[in-house]
DNA sequence: AGCCAGGGTCTGC
DNA sequence: GCAGACCATGGC
């Protein structure tokens, strides 16, 4: 686990510096369908919430910028957030020996899986079925402009299940999800209530995780291994889209390569993103 | 215009 | 266990 350069922390008027980062691409990492919120602004900058704050990023010759937080904000929650404590070089150079894997991972070495909140990547990813993706942005959007709190710059927090248990399916019609709107109001509710414990997910193997979420109506298998990726950082899950599903039979009809399985999240991503830019 | 979308449920074999 | 209809809506 060894890096070629080192990792360093500087703060700055306010801001944080975060250089020797060797693997990252913001707009592949941040619009490639694992995170529906956040948004391009200028100088290369990407404008996103987390938790209750809006997060302005930027990414250059290794340095990592993040606007208006301290070393303390960072270690807390941005470090997890952008899983930067993990090696993504060692990741690729470990699957290298696949041919097919090296050309999925050329052209978008940068991706890296985020470790989003996992209230709202449950939430998101049950809108996402049968779905695509700038209709999902739209619908999590007014989900969050109708039950959210405005927190600045035109940005909502995303509504807590405590206040969406609340609701009715009914009361979410503006955001015309059509029939995912009641897979949502099920999932508030048996969140809020704990029936589904996030707490306990995190320290459950994967397969318990995924029975556990299952336990919400409109979560299948391809949406709890979305929330187990991107909201637990579970990465041997692999979620099964209609791309990955297509790729997996063009490209490895016989499963993942040996190799690829201890990072088949990671890996997934890479594939999900071929499919998609390159073709199959 | 018609197929498709980061699927799941329900029914009927 | 597995196929097929059906689900709301809108992107392309």
């Amino acid at each position: 686990m060894e890096r070629s350069v080192k990792r360093s922390i500087r703060a700055e008027n306010g801001h944080l510096y975060i250089s020797g980062i060797n693997t990252l691409s913001l707009p592949d990492t941040l619009d490639c369908g694992q995170a529906f919120r956040w948004k391009p602004a200028d100088n290369g900058r990407w404008q996103g919430v987390v938790g209750k704050k809006v997060l302005s990023v930027s990414f250059a010759e290794g340095t990592l910028l993040l606007e208006n937080t301290s070393a303390e904000e960072y270690e807390k929650i941005f470090k997890d957030y952008f899983d930067l404590g993990r090696d993504y070089s060692s990741i690729i150079a470990a699957v290298a020996s696949d041919e097919i894997l090296v050309k999925a991972t050329k052209d978008c070495a940068g991706i890296r899986v985020l470790k989003q909140e996992p209230w709202e990547t449950l939430c998101s990813f049950i809108i996402s079925q049968n779905n695509n993706i700038k209709r999902i942005k739209g619908i999590i959007e007014r989900l969050c402009e109708t039950y959210g709190d405005p927190i600045g710059d035109g940005f909502y927090s995303f509504p807590p299940a405590e206040r969406l248990a609340a609701l009715s399916a009914e009361d979410l019609a503006p955001l015309r999800a059509g029939f995912r709107a009641k897979y949502i109001i099920d999932a508030a509710r048996k969140v809020a209530a704990k029936e589904v414990d996030f707490a306990a997910i995190d320290k459950m193997d994967y397969e318990s995780a995924q029975r556990e979420l299952m336990k919400i109506c409109g979560v299948g298998q391809k949406v709890a291994d979305c929330v187990l990726l991107f909201g637990f950082g579970k990465i041997e899950a692999f979620p099964k889209d209609v791309w990955i599903k297509r790729a997996m039979e063009a490209l490895f009809p016989n499963g993942l390569p040996e190799k690829a399985l201890p990072y088949a999240g990671i890996v997934q991503q890479y594939i999900f993103h071929y499919a998609r830019t390159v073709g199959i």
